[in-house]
DNA sequence: AGCACGATGCTCT
DNA sequence: GAGCATCGTGCTT
């Protein structure tokens, strides 16, 4: 077990994305440890981005954002959807970094029958799958005994990793609708080449 | 494989 | 009251 540690999530926000690629996402729900391979993330970073939660300063959803590096800003959108991110940056910046997807790794029998198919590719599809929503928003991902944790990984060389503008961003304006802070691993099978 | 659309309810103005 | 950091379905190429 190899915890990353808060200096890691206090590094600037575009390094955290890229380098959370290949991080191990680790849950423990009900006694049982699942786990996934993070595949893609993507960087919100303070008000100043257009396309942040923070954007229109603080409020009583995006608080946890502006609190210290490492802990887990979980949020309920569309009405039916949660999302996770982990807040980095020093204590009153507000920025974190967007977990879009992961490869199960531990667990996998529990997270396919959580998730039809075991499809966690999708920010809200991973956090159904690990069963994650509003009451793990503010855990400190850096203590497991929050239950909810990232473990260092297998390092992802550049050339497995694409980047490109930030996913739903319909409204927003520019540059912040394109700027390209999302962050993804090729698939294995379309490497080929 | 890709696009369009409806579901659904919390958060902030 | 408007606007979502989405997902699944159903229909078109």
């Amino acid at each position: 077990m190899n915890v990353l540690p808060r200096e890691f999530y206090a590094q600037p926000t575009l390094t955290v994305a890229r380098q959370l690629l290949g991080a191990r996402l680790v849950r423990l729900l009900d006694g049982q440890r699942l786990a996934g391979l993070i595949t893609e993330t993507e960087a919100y970073i303070g008000e100043e981005d257009q396309g942040c939660h923070a954007r229109s300063g603080r409020t009583r959803r995006n608080a946890v954002m502006y609190g210290p590096p490492g802990y887990a800003y979980v949020y309920f959108t569309y009405g039916m959807h949660w999302c996770l991110n982990a807040v980095t940056e020093a204590e009153g910046r507000p920025a974190a970094v967007l977990i879009r997807a992961i490869e199960p790794v531990e667990g996998v029998e529990i997270i396919a029958a959580r998730r039809r198919g075991g499809d966690t590719r999708g920010p809200a599809k991973l956090t159904q799958a690990l069963g994650i929503t509003g009451t793990e928003n503010g855990l400190d991902l850096c203590d497991p005994a929050s239950g909810l944790w990232i473990e260092a990984g297998e390092p992802v060389a550049d050339e497995r990793v694409r980047r490109g503008p930030r996913i739903g961003l319909y409204t927003v304006p520019e540059p912040w609708k394109s700027l390209p802070w999302r962050f993804l691993v090729v698939p294995e099978e379309k490497m080929i080449k």
